[in-house]
DNA sequence: TCAAAAGTGTTTCTCGTACACCCATGT
DNA sequence: ACATGGGTGTACGAGAAACACTTTTGA
């Protein structure tokens, strides 16, 4: 309770957890640590939160800026929303640390270009099923933004994140399979899908999809905003 | 990217968004600020994470400190879940401060024994409509808690933290109606309360309740764990 | 006896779910 | 021609929503 700010401090890193789709599978963006703690083993992108100059970054500034420098992609180009902060006492092993945890969502399309922007030596998409033996607690991290993905997909407009810009039904509906791990039906999506549309949420793009099969009509997300919540 | 440890930390706190429910309406725990910066003014209860003696205390133990110091209750009574981080820059004027915002549900049946129980002087129940003004950013944290308790109302056990042990349909519904701001049809809310009741969610309780109208049953929740996600 | 809340029933509509089937295209 | 994914239809059931009605109590 003692309201006083004479005290030590403990450091605030923002942790990313940086999903995309490829190949059908749910990928996470690692690094691999070039320094001590946790030197050579994998770790979540992150950094710490700048104070200097006074004041400082706001929390938001700085997960923007560490997903700018570690993705090369373009800002705005990528959905960012806060997960929560991770603060056990021990979670780094050499001092006291608070971490903001956020989760980051890139396009497919977007995602070959992350490893050639990237700074860090050992930057790669690994699949998140399997991932473990990160370094701190980045472990349970990784696990609580796939739990809120999966959950956000339901009730907020995520999936258009894991899309291109104009996508196909059956592209969004990928979307779905790969990240609850299981197949939708094909004409209950649809349905579904084309509620969005006529609720105007959705609007048919000119052109079609040629892939492979049958052409596709193509869509545009336009509903309200894409931007969290906070 | 820099990730050494070497750098000006920012002060981290914990603040509480603590709600119960009064006389039909949703009130939430303020303090009157006996220091500057904001002295005077009226503030969610907080306080600093403390690390020392090193590495000091987790940031859910912080908030379960912080929550029995300021409302007395017994450890364990109350309902805490993790808002987020709060981190503008400008958001404490005279240093550095991240805050972790925390939402915590106090039964009726105890919400009187609060102000008994509290240290600070000014500790008061206050209507959480118009409530405006509060130091900080704690407007902005106060309307975040209300928006999320109204979202998790629907998909989580949350009611249930907000009557006594035992309590009847009516008791429940009043939750609803009293946090969405609209009553809810009788008849419809009863038929989902008694689905919960076959699936094993809820379960009769001995005795009835009398109070001033016809008795009513009572129930019991027994769904799996009240505990949050993380 | 009257008001108020408990408790019950009914009807309609929407949506999720499961499943069957046709259509257009590249190989 | 055939496999593949796009696109369409249908039928059932659970649940949301709106509303009317009976029952039990205290005042």
């Amino acid at each position: 309770m003692s309201y006083t700010y004479e005290h030590p401090r403990p450091s605030v890193a923002v942790d990313l957890v940086v999903l995309t789709i490829v190949d059908s599978e749910l990928k996470v963006l690692l690094i691999r640590r070039g320094e001590p703690p946790f030197e050579g083993e994998r770790a979540l992108p992150g950094g710490f939160l700048r104070t200097e100059p006074e004041p400082g970054e706001d929390l938001e500034q700085a997960a923007q800026r560490e997903l700018q420098e570690e993705t090369g992609l373009p800002p705005g180009a990528v959905f960012l929303d806060q997960l929560g902060a991770f603060g056990r006492a021990d979670r780094d092993p050499r001092t006291r640390v608070i971490s903001v945890a956020w989760y980051a969502l890139v396009r497919p399309t977007l995602a070959p270009f992350v490893k050639a922007g990237g700074d860090a030596a050992g930057v790669e998409w690994a699949a998140v099923e399997g991932t473990q033996g990160l370094a701190f607690d980045h472990d349970a991290i990784l696990a609580a933004a796939v739990r809120r993905v999966r959950e956000d997909l339901e009730r907020r407009p995520l999936a258009f994140e894991l899309v291109p810009e104009t996508f196909t039904i059956g592209e969004l509906r990928h979307v779905f399979d790969v990240i609850h791990g299981q197949a939708e039906d094909k004409g209950n999506f649809r349905r579904r899908f084309l509620r969005m549309v006529d609720e105007g949420l959705l609007e048919q793009a000119s052109g079609q999809r040629r892939t492979g099969r049958r052409p596709a009509r193509v869509y545009r997300f336009v509903g309200a905003q894409r931007a969290p919540r906070r």
